[in-house]
DNA sequence: AACTATTTATAAGA
DNA sequence: TTCTTATAAATAGTT
């Protein structure tokens, strides 16, 4: 976007990077929440600039929250793969990335169970 | 964007909030990675559709590696406000809100602090 | 920090 | 639902 194409590599010039870094960042950051606003979706994202400073977003149910769901869903994918019979093996590696949930090992307990996105 | 502006409000048809879903959430995940490549970023993101499913993108470093240097920040930071004199309270008090837990205490352990993004 | 020329993203429609 | 198209947005290069 912009007067010319953009290639899809590091930007060698400092002061450039830091622009395009300081205009992406923002734009990054307000789709993040758009699309959390919109789609009624739980959105995290956290951004380190090459400097080493932090920027972040996160759904108002809060960063912590957000990320610790994510490591439960993590953990049941892994859990998944793991007891799954040999050959089945790649094919439940896929279908947990598509994210069927399993469980939760959570005092909240529940067990939840997705389908489709 | 497109044919016509966009309320920032949950869109309530079922339909057209998982048509626009998948399209922000692609948006999204490519604007993550160009980001990260352009800018020499880490970046880490981490969508829960309203149903459930998680959709994510990090930078190559890998998610865990970017959640885990995520809190040693978040932990240094924390330690910073709590050293912090009286007069700055209501900077402490910003941070307070971003209240996060501390998961991990690396070994690694050096507070990462940059100053301009 | 503002300003455009352009490229992109995407809301509707087919 | 995948493809198309009109338009809104984002943003690269410039001032």
């Amino acid at each position: 976007m912009g007067r010319g194409r953009v290639q899809l590599k590091r930007i060698e010039n400092k002061i450039n990077r830091q622009v395009t870094f300081s205009k992406r960042r923002a734009g990054l950051l307000k789709k993040a929440h758009e699309i959390s606003i919109l789609c009624d979706a739980e959105v995290a994202l956290i951004v380190f600039s090459h400097k080493g400073k932090l920027f972040e977003y996160s759904t108002d149910s809060c960063m912590e929250k957000i990320l610790e769901r994510y490591e439960r869903y993590s953990y049941a994918e892994r859990q998944l793969v793991a007891t799954e019979p040999e050959s089945q093996v790649q094919h439940a590696f896929h279908a947990a990335l598509h994210g069927r949930r399993i469980r939760v090992i959570e005092s909240q307990g529940a067990a939840e169970f997705g389908a489709a996105a």
